[in-house]
DNA sequence: GTCTATATCGGGATAGAC
DNA sequence: GTCTATCCCGATATAGAC
């Protein structure tokens, strides 16, 4: 049993609430009775839903972003790296699969405020492009630019986690267990899927 | 200058500021004002937000999901015709932008009711896959199933315009005219991309 | 059909007791 | 710090004149 501090408790549900709901869905009752806890305090610890929203949003970038970095800029050769990078980010996504639905909504609903966060976390994109971009000159790939193969590589490893419950339905008729079989599949074969569409021929 | 009947300037006044909102943002006060007439003409049309709401849901699908099978059910060769719907999709997407986002966030917001709206929308998704299938069985690609050959295809098309607000932001200094170019790239590009990872070798 | 005015309600925020 | 009760505003919805 977790008896852990109030604010604690707080933003976890508050975490958990807006994410699923979006911003302007969420509920501050909603978040008290998750929390367990009484509506007045959300406001004695965090003054406002705005405020509460803006830690979450803190919160979650700082928790996401920095995980394709990090595989990004290790010292595998490239190819391992892509396996690595993409296996590991389905597996964070799915594991957490409201979240590339709802950053897709933040990221229109707010791109400025959703951008300066992102300033915030230090991730150096530009050093993800350096690499890529190096491999590139050394014609151990053949891509048209790192940026469309960033966005490539980005594009096949969230639209399946943030398109599921409808592509679920549409494809596997619902079946809970056969969409994370796709998924559990896709952690290898989109990989593949990209390594063969970039090597050099 | 169309002086059309107050029903379709509400309809379009609504889709467009539900789209960019999405439901839970989109106050009847701003379709109203966007529809140049006044707030309780709203209710005398669509009787409650909910119901409006529903009718911009059923139009966008009826709008947008035909798009994809029939470019796939044409009689091209089956390299031409990936290349003309990725095209096609990137296209009418890049002229709607605000349509993916929101539509991933009804996805998740909704996914029972979005379904319902897409089986009435008639679409045969289970027509695509024979297409496929039948592909796969002439040798002529190497995918895994359809299922994953048709979700890449769409998270290479879908995603890079649902996360524009953020990627142009990062990877092109929020250069309006740098990201339109990318997409215009991504038209041939992505088809590309993905013909590389499919062919037989 | 279209408007103004108003009723009603839900939800964010505060006051104040403990 | 935590609660109950309440305030208050914004937004949906309705009434009724024209």
């Amino acid at each position: 049993m977790k008896e852990k501090n109030t604010e604690a408790k707080i933003l976890e549900a508050a975490k958990a609430v807006f994410i699923e709901k979006g911003k302007d869905g969420a509920k501050m009752q909603a978040i008290a009775d998750k929390a367990k806890i009484n509506k007045a305090l959300l406001h004695y610890y965090f003054r406002s839903k705005d405020k509460l929203f803006n830690v979450v949003i803190e919160e979650t970038m700082f928790h996401f972003l920095p995980k394709v970095e990090e595989t990004f800029l290790s010292d595998d050769n490239f190819f391992d790296k892509i396996r690595k990078v993409v296996s590991d980010y389905i597996s964070l996504l799915s594991e957490n699969p409201f979240i590339p639905a709802f950053m897709l909504h933040e990221i229109n609903r707010n791109p400025d405020g959703l951008f300066n966060v992102m300033m915030k976390s230090g991730i150096r994109i530009d050093l993800i492009f350096t690499t890529i971009q190096k491999e590139l000159q050394n014609n151990t790939i053949n891509i048209v630019s790192p940026q469309h193969f960033f966005i490539n590589l980005l594009s096949l490893c969230i639209f399946p986690i943030a398109a599921r419950p409808l592509m679920q339905r549409a494809m596997f008729f619902n079946d809970q267990k056969a969409y994370d079989d796709f998924i559990e599949e896709r952690k290898t074969q989109t990989a593949e899927f990209i390594l063969k569409a970039i090597k050099v021929s």
